[in-house]
DNA sequence: TTGAAAGCGATACCAG
DNA sequence: CTGGTATCGCTTTCAA
């Protein structure tokens, strides 16, 4: 609990080159901040916080919001929270936690009391409330995934489309003209964002190359993943010879159980791309090629951006899209 | 972002009537008191978090660190997150997550920047390095869970003993005389600290009461349940008449199946009591008895705890045990 | 390259 | 019951 005030005494110098010195801001002899730096260790100087937010310009947190809702993929969320507060820390940055109702109370509640410097938006919802009282607040916010009505705002997401369109031109360059698509039940097309961005990116990449492409979505609710295997089924039936799978975690291992029970091998029968994934794809057996979504990478992204604002930098509004990237497991080969 | 000094202006007092009149530490006239209220609702006011830091004693922000470990719940951790976050905002306290390395170094940074009041613990481990830093750091802290060294500490968790001892104890009643435990894998009995309490309290109270006890430890990595499958057909044909379920919520799920498959009915033929779930077991089919872990139980103590430490009063080290409860969904009965 | 000092916006003590 | 004001610990402008 050292203050300034001790630092720059053991140092030998004014306060305010203490700060000068902790903040680069002006240039300071090697010798002083030599110094000025063995004083700050010895004493275990850490700046106050409270006094930091109140002379500075920042308060070196940001809020994230992020109401838990009912269909809310705990680890999927968690990961993008862990991601959320490591990309911070790169700054310096600390996270404050908006949950439930408080996502959107707290939003207006952190920001007229100056608690925070920016808003990161998690687990974004298509029509979500949240849109609004980003607009209307005066801090910067970033949203982590889109929502429908994003006119004016900072989002950030992986490229789905393009994420489709990948995983569906690996398979057209080894050979497959049929290829069906396992998706999530028919609601998170209506519920969700991103669902629909694959499908699309899936079925104009096919028609583009003149490939079949047939789309199946499972409702998950049956026992033991009866949906699921009835698509697989189905697709195969149809003639597929690859499988892109755009769905959770249990449904890709629904997958290769009902192949395995069929008798097909993976990739000599059936070849298979996950996208969009947030688990390890390789962990299954066999492990699965994959273009999927890293946590990492978008809240990476996310926090430049909100960095950028702070600093009152001009960021572009719209969507910020990160390019997909296949991840080779040796799940894909040429069609039988 | 109005000020203090412009909502004194508006209703006419001084600054400091209105901070008391906010924060209620002194008897404001009836009169005074409505047009302060009014001044801060026409101007939207609220005080500004860095200067009461710095000025007051207080952050009303609580720390609170999470080692995701690999064998980290999401779904329960997730449970916990949210609870803190609720019981904090009742006191009008705010959430500061600390993360992964940072949940550690993080408590040091914190605490000796002013940050917050006090530091949560979550995801304890019997050996955490948490432990030590709690100690040497000057700030409170209460621990939601308990590690093995936690002399001077302040601990919250549901009573572990007690709960699987109340399940026993119901079955008891009901006239069953040798009942089975179907447990964690072995090596939950080695790194966390509650598996070991659910099965001591279970032989101690089936031993006190002269009951055969079974105890299954069941591997969870086998395919499709067997493990936990196997563990069931033992506890049955070593003459079981009732399971204690303390396991995950896949497990559980197992355990009905496997009871499906041999034609057994709950509570019919085997009766089935859950112990220390954190989800909800009333959702399986049939539904499940349960004595359950409920986070937000936890996280309200924990926090209130915490709070009396902020406030200065004396809160007796230990472990703070919550008294367990038992939730009746019609999975027991007298055996057959 | 460095120092002195004016705030930042509350809280809470000392008066009245 | 209400007001004035010192104070919290730092950042940053103005001077040197």
């Amino acid at each position: 609990m050292a203050k300034i005030h001790e630092v720059a005494k053991a140092a030998g110098v004014s306060i305010s080159t203490v700060s000068y010195a902790l903040s680069g801001k002006r240039t300071i002899s090697a010798e002083t901040r030599q110094r000025i730096e063995q004083a700050v260790r010895e004493l275990d100087y850490r700046p106050n916080a409270g006094a930091r937010m109140l002379a500075g310009r920042r308060t070196n947190i940001f809020a994230l919001t992020e109401p838990f809702r009912a269909d809310t993929h705990a680890p999927a969320h968690m990961a993008f929270v862990l991601a959320t507060s490591i990309a911070a820390r790169r700054f310096d940055y600390d996270i404050l936690l908006l949950t439930e109702e408080e996502a959107s109370a707290g939003m207006r509640r952190v920001a007229s009391s100056g608690l925070v410097d920016g808003v990161l938006v998690l687990d974004v919802a298509p029509d979500d409330e949240r849109v609004d009282l980003a607009r209307r607040i005066s801090l910067p916010s970033v949203f982590i995934g889109v929502p429908d009505d994003h006119d004016g705002l900072v989002c950030v997401d992986l490229d789905f489309e393009a994420a489709a369109d990948l995983a569906v031109t690996r398979l057209a360059v080894l050979g497959h003209r049929s290829i069906g698509l396992v998706g999530h039940p028919p609601v998170a097309y209506e519920k969700s964002n991103f669902p629909p961005r694959v499908r699309a990116g899936f079925e104009r990449r096919a028609a583009e190359l003149g490939i079949a492409a047939a789309v199946a979505l499972p409702d998950q609710a049956g026992q033991r993943g009866a949906g699921v295997r009835a698509a697989v089924r189905d697709l195969l039936e149809g003639g597929a010879t690859a499988l892109v799978l755009h769905c959770d975690d249990s449904a890709h291992g629904v997958v290769l159980d009902e192949l395995a029970q069929q008798g097909r091998a993976v990739p000599g029968d059936v070849s298979i791309v996950s996208v969009g994934a947030t688990f390890d794809t390789a962990a299954f057996h066999p492990p699965i090629d994959s273009v999927p979504l890293v946590p990492q990478a978008s809240c990476d992204l996310a926090v430049d951006l909100a960095m950028r604002l702070v600093e009152g930098d001009v960021v572009a509004p719209g969507v910020h899209l990160i390019e997909p990237v296949f991840h080779d497991h040796g799940s894909i080969a040429p069609p039988p």
